[in-house]
DNA sequence: AAGGTGTACTATCTGACATAGTACACCTAT
DNA sequence: ATAGGTGTACTATGTCAGATAGTACACCTT
């Protein structure tokens, strides 16, 4: 269900909590849906306890799950909503790219086409 | 000459990296042109030596700069040409970027708008 | 009562990053 | 020849984030 790298640059933890942002996004993880419990996705992945309650705690704090103390930890209803608005902030990420791209010369077609054929294949997908 | 950010989640041997891959592709230093020594600046960036020679030594390796002991560091003849090759790898991260932004919903307009604004000010500018 | 759940806490380990200090070999200018 | 600049190499130390290990508590369900 999830692919976690232990020797990437980027923590686990955030590993952990884009691929449930996905799931979330995606829709596969609906609202009030129960996510795995803290003790089965640590023998699940091969990982700490602590480091998987570090994520669902990130996630807690900014609304994007809840947690029931001795029940589980469930999506939050507005958590698709919350996403999709602090995802605007990666806007600010490819405009950053984008100038680098630009400084070394690339033309601005090719960074066009590319975003063209990924918003072709997202929509087939769907 | 450079903006350095200790608090940064980047090391600063990073940011200096790419700092001067910038001014290398910006052609602010051409070929051959001699860099800051070791020392020097480490004086004026407040930064250990030992920093700045892991920098330089990066892009020694790379074939971005040549060294020439008791001299001096020199911008490599086709140091721009390496970058330039070596920046369409940024292409992937923008599409994973893409991705990510088609997968919240954002419609693609918004990313080519963007993107197009950033290559009409880095046309003006240069 | 047993076993699952989230939560909290301390302790420890690891690796990357950065600093500090020293030393060597080389070149240039005086 | 001397002094001072250059790159380079090396060891030691400090710091911090990340991850692990272990324990404990409160809560709910069965």
């Amino acid at each position: 269900m999830f692919r976690i790298d232990p020797l990437s640059r980027q923590p686990v933890y955030e590993q952990l909590i884009e691929q449930l942002e996905k799931l979330v996004l995606t829709g596969l993880l609906p609202a009030d849906s129960q996510l795995p419990s803290v003790r089965s996705l640590s023998l699940e992945l091969s990982i700490n306890p602590n480091t998987i309650q570090k994520a669902y705690s990130d996630l807690d704090v900014r609304g994007i799950i809840y947690s029931v103390p001795g029940i589980g930890c469930f999506v939050a209803k507005n958590a698709a909503e919350i996403l999709q608005a602090h995802m605007r902030r990666k806007l600010d990420q490819l405009r950053q790219l984008a100038d680098d791209l630009a400084l070394a010369g690339i033309p601005e077609e090719e960074l066009i086409d590319s975003i063209h054929t990924v918003y072709q294949e997202r929509g087939v997908h769907l």
